[in-house]
DNA sequence: AATGAATGAGCCTTCATTCAT
DNA sequence: AATGAATGAAGGCTCATTCAT
């Protein structure tokens, strides 16, 4: 154990108050001083643990990819059927773990981030990889070879921008409307 | 006239100067000076006329969403029936001027920046709306009132997130794509 | 006549906005706009009259001693005697004109201003010396050659005394207190 | 100890540097930067101990009056009758630490700045109010009743207004002219 | 491990001033 | 005469980052 454990705890407090900052505040614009002082203790800690404010950022945005992968994980084996396993993934996006106002604001920046930074982008490129892996390989029972690439693709985006116009909502998210529609998409896929 | 012409071509370059670095910078850590750089005037300007930083991107935004609504009212125009409009919203949303790296980093940051700002969101949610209000109004002599809705959200969601999604690829813009997903949406929507 | 009717109406209201803005914000943070803007010209206009910001508020600063002699004068003519020739000036030192918030705290800025402006201080000093000859001029007649000088200093400091603790009351200013202290100032004086 | 004593230091330090460049330039353009420079640190670090440029001065002008307290305190113990405090009121304000240029510049500003700042104005009334109560408490033994009241603003009155008369010599204070004036006028306040 | 001290760089903004019209 | 356009300079302030303790 190279790290001791409260090594380990303070980060986790720190990409949490990362977390919880970027989200209250709804954009980028969020200072290593914000986040610390959210954690409770000082920038000069963070820069202490994550050397810098762009892998503090990064890291919170594994952890973020790492939240949702392992809630898809575990839903995904609790399915018993392709087609509750595509639910279970869409469930797992619009989870209220993932579908509030301040996640969904995280992972707009981390969109962003990835167009400026190179480790950022692939680290997103693997989470979308990875989800349509998820996908193709529910969907390869359900509907022709030829189909599956175009609606494992339609399928992740319309989750993605059920996000985006999340953003836009005052009060909280619909989750409900959200599942009924790429519930509904997925139904209209399979079918034809 | 009230603005001498001088004025206007200046602000419309300052706009213009806006886009092009917030479209390169895949950020919003764009400074006055380098918006007003790019335009090749003083950041001194750029306050004279805008008054602030603030004011001067929301009139960005502003301008991204009307070049959209002009190019979206003038397709409409050209185009003679309802699933030929639903056609021209699509390649009115994937064409090149919108659909490229510097543009879709603006949208997503505006959509981001509607989190925060009042003003922000009230301008995305009348972009929204209109957009909804076309679907909704081409949907009508296709599909049963009850599914208009649902479908005109869906396809709405589903170019938002093309649009996301476009910001992790490395090279240009798969436009084919985008409208072929979305058409296929459009497609199954329709016959349903 | 140089200068037109127009061009001297325009200057007397540059500077009387000069007096009014530095009056309402009690301190010397206004900006030539300001000012130009409360006589509702352009702020170059205020350059092309005066010259420079110093340059105006050099002539406002006359303007205040002008309006402030002019009352002295005046009030010396109406008095019969010496010693009402006394309270004649220390009336016009407290007359509301005067003894306001905002004409105040124009004082103490000049005072203020004349610790690094040599052309203001001796624009003060001017001001002093005039305010003592008529002082010593009155006094003469009522006490010894020998304590004239030092009672006309004591008058002076003593209503600059009142003026800048004037600066310090919420509400309006004390007329009557300030003009019944200086009055016994003098009574003393004469008597003694 | 709460704070360290280097951080305590370097505050004093930035103070009497506030004290030292207001007093030189003999207004209230001074930059934070000027000061901290005197000072020798950087003007990020005067934002690090007093938050802004207004708490500085605030601080500043807190320093300068509690330094004039000290003295006053100090020269009152020494004093043995009612009479010889009076006197050490007078030579505690017109102490060359306190009766020069500088200081008295800085007087000055706090007097301007009480007109415009909420906190600067109750300072300024404290240390009014004080020395009223210092001058009411000596005089009570020496003149009726009534008469205490007004010889106390008076005196005070004379005091601020040799003070601000002070800025317009261009050598030095006049120390024995004002404590002679003053002198005289407590002498006639209380024989009359 | 943890922090306060310290800073250089940069940002937004204001302002006095000039100039073309 | 009068103004809007335009700018260079400066200012207050924030911030990521480093360092000594």
């Amino acid at each position: 154990m190279q790290q001791s454990k409260r090594s380990r705890d303070r980060q986790n407090e720190l990409i949490e108050a990362a977390l919880s900052v970027i989200g209250r505040a709804g954009s980028l614009d969020v200072s290593v001083s914000q986040i610390a002082g959210q954690a409770g203790v000082s920038s000069a800690l963070a820069h202490h643990y994550f050397g810098s404010k762009e892998d503090l950022l990064f890291a919170t945005q594994r952890h973020l990819l790492t939240l949702f992968r392992q809630d898809v994980v575990a839903r995904l084996a609790a399915a018993p059927t392709p087609r509750a396993r595509l639910s279970a993934i869409v469930e797992a996006s619009f989870s209220p773990l993932q579908f509030n106002a301040g996640t969904v604001a995280a992972w707009t920046i981390f969109y962003l981030r990835a167009q400026s930074s190179r480790a950022n982008s692939r680290l997103l490129q693997v989470y979308v990889a990875r989800l349509r892996a998820n996908l193709v390989h529910e969907l390869r029972s359900l509907i022709s070879e030829t189909k599956i690439e175009a609606a494992a693709e339609s399928i992740g985006a319309m989750i993605d921008g059920l996000y985006l116009r999340q953003g836009l909502r005052k009060g909280a998210a619909d989750r409900e409307a959200a599942i009924r529609i790429t519930e509904h998409l997925i139904d209209t896929l399979v079918r034809s």
